[in-house]
DNA sequence: GCTAACCGATAAATCGATTTTTCGTTCTTG
DNA sequence: CAAGAACGAAAAATCGATTTATCGGTTAGC
């Protein structure tokens, strides 16, 4: 007996239709739950469906509505554990309402932002999750306005007036950083930020200084921000550290504001030699896997990326369905995690700096 | 003078067609570079194009093509670097060719791969870029096979009968790390991997093996496998080294096949109090941003990533445009960097042992 | 007994492009 | 000058689904 070669072409709805011996109109209300369908039919329709193996193709089903099931991210970077793992989770939320979630990473530039932005909008995403690369105020979010397009921003955000935002709550978490570090004793301390994302990094900043002030009004908290890239922030540190060779000077922590930042901070100590905690504190915002098994463990602040992440979907979704009121602004709270590299000042004397290659 | 509201829906191309007073298969032909029209039409296309701001609908304009203009990527997860990266690249250089990259992560789950699978045979992708929880023998491999869909198998595969590969080669590079130990003076070398990874795993012991046998014949390699998750490996390992508290049946460097074997071997030697390289050297295959930061900073085989993700698109495209022939399955070279954390064995006495909390 | 409401299902329109077919014109050419 | 090739553009078919309009056949109501 011949068998069928060529199941090259997939079976289209009217292929089920002919096999059941009903028209493509009624395959489409089996499928999508229409209560008005004789069972027979209905059950004819099942069996083919069955024995053809028939999906329905959601290009052609996206086709006849304004907004097709399609939710669009765009992320600063794909590289980090932080935006990997939100990646990953609104990966799977958007599957789980039936969704298809299409990625793109920015890749740090706001240029290259508002073109895949552009592409969405081709596309007629549903919805977008935005995390923008500078704050809110930037260019995408104005395209977004433009056209009337439904999103929600996450991460380097506070608030908006046109759009949902998500994230984390840096301040408090900020504000916690300082309290840890004054009960150990820090009177002199170091912030290391990206001033590039003004809003989110004035907000850390804030936080912490607040908090700090207000416990010990004298404190010294030195800032060193570097408004581009995070290259020069390796040569501002440089300075920063070579300045205050001696050890009076010196400051006995330093609050890193950003991931990059904290791994910068760490190889300006090695290079120096330098070990936390006995010569120097380290804190940074921004956990990652390795940070818990090395030596010293790094301690960190971390950052709700499930919450971010399901809250964001949330929001998004109700907005697509067509809820309408003010934008809120919503902020998760952040775990901070003392680990190792944070120890009480002076406890060690400093051990011998001078740089070193 | 009343403003035109509503800029709602966005303008099809027939909107543009009766703005240039054409029809809308000119505007289709101007648009995509036929050159049968004549050039005053085609100018008054570009015009309405321009003034109406259009823009293909990419959705559309799949509808009636077989392979639709979508690259399809499983990774296993996008919380690691190698992987986020990989989506990085893989996303621009489809781009770079008008495709647009769906990203999904199989979670590690054979289950969940041949489902996101299946989805993407719903999109009608032009092509997928696999990479395979296990190795190329899964179920997902053997689902594109059945369906006829196009594909390329990467990261933990070898070779295949029926798809494109392209892997590190992970043999060499272990073949490297061995050579680079047994230089260092180390004639008993832990190996551990998981064993859920047949292939790639036996390749890169293999490799290792292989040539540290032929450089000393009797040198000893131990191996601790562990077949399903990483979290047994943790007790596996402890196990391993409760056994050898005598420092003499200790191994004096451990060689990791994968990230989290690192992450586990560097927890346990926390938790023993053993510092690199003086108690034990280590290195582990793939690297990462860390690495070279932490004191010690740990060695490392760097797979090439950039390197695979452009021989992986580029063979896929030329599948999808109907290239023929046996599958190739291409090894990229990887690169050893042998930092800190590798030392010569017994140059310094091990530090007192005993368990840590 | 005749019209109205109703049920279930089909035909047709629609989404927004692309591609094939058809149809006037104009230009060759014998 | 008539037949045919060449050209450019419009009309129509197509992709695969969803949704609206339509239609035949019952059943109910007056």
């Amino acid at each position: 007996m011949a068998q069928q070669e060529a199941p090259q072409r997939r079976p289209s709805i009217h292929d089920v239709a002919s096999h059941a011996g009903v028209s493509a109109a009624t395959v489409s209300k089996v499928l999508s739950g229409v209560t008005t369908v004789k069972p027979e039919n209905a059950q004819r329709v099942l069996d083919a469906v069955e024995l053809l193996g028939y999906r329905v193709d959601p290009l052609a089903s996206d086709m006849r509505r304004a907004k097709r099931r399609i939710i669009g991210a765009i992320m600063p970077e794909f590289e980090s554990e932080f935006f990997g793992q939100m990646v990953s989770e609104l990966e799977g939320l958007a599957e789980q309402r039936g969704y298809t979630l299409v990625a793109a990473s920015s890749r740090e530039s706001e240029q290259r932002e508002k073109e895949i932005l552009a592409r969405m909008h081709d596309w007629r995403v549903a919805g977008v999750v935005l995390a923008p690369v500078r704050n809110e105020h930037g260019p995408a979010a104005a395209f977004m306005k433009a056209n009337g397009m439904t999103g929600v921003l996450i991460d380097r955000v506070l608030a908006d007036d046109a759009f949902d935002t998500v994230s984390a709550d840096s301040a408090a978490a900020s504000a916690e950083v300082a309290r840890a570090l004054i009960v150990q004793g820090h009177r002199h301390i170091l912030v290391v930020g990206l001033g590039q994302q003004a809003a989110t990094v004035r907000a850390r900043l804030e936080g912490f200084r607040n908090t700090a002030l207000e416990l010990v009004p004298d404190i010294r908290i030195d800032v060193v921000l570097c408004e581009s890239d995070v290259e020069p922030l390796r040569m501002l540190l440089r300075d920063y550290f070579s300045k205050r060779e001696a050890g009076a000077d010196r400051p006995t922590a330093v609050y890193s504001l950003f991931l990059k930042g904290t791994l910068v901070a760490l190889s300006e100590f090695r290079r120096r030699g330098w070990h936390c905690p006995n010569d120097i504190s380290l804190v940074g915002f921004d956990d990652a896997e390795w940070m818990q098994v090395t030596w010293p463990a790094i301690a960190a602040v971390v950052q709700p990326v499930h919450e971010i992440a399901a809250n964001a979907m949330e929001v998004l979704f109700r907005r697509i369905e067509g809820e309408g009121g003010p934008p809120r602004a919503r902020l998760e709270p952040c775990k901070v995690l003392m680990r190792e590299s944070v120890g009480s000042p002076g406890s060690v004397p400093h051990s011998g700096g001078g740089d070193r290659q």
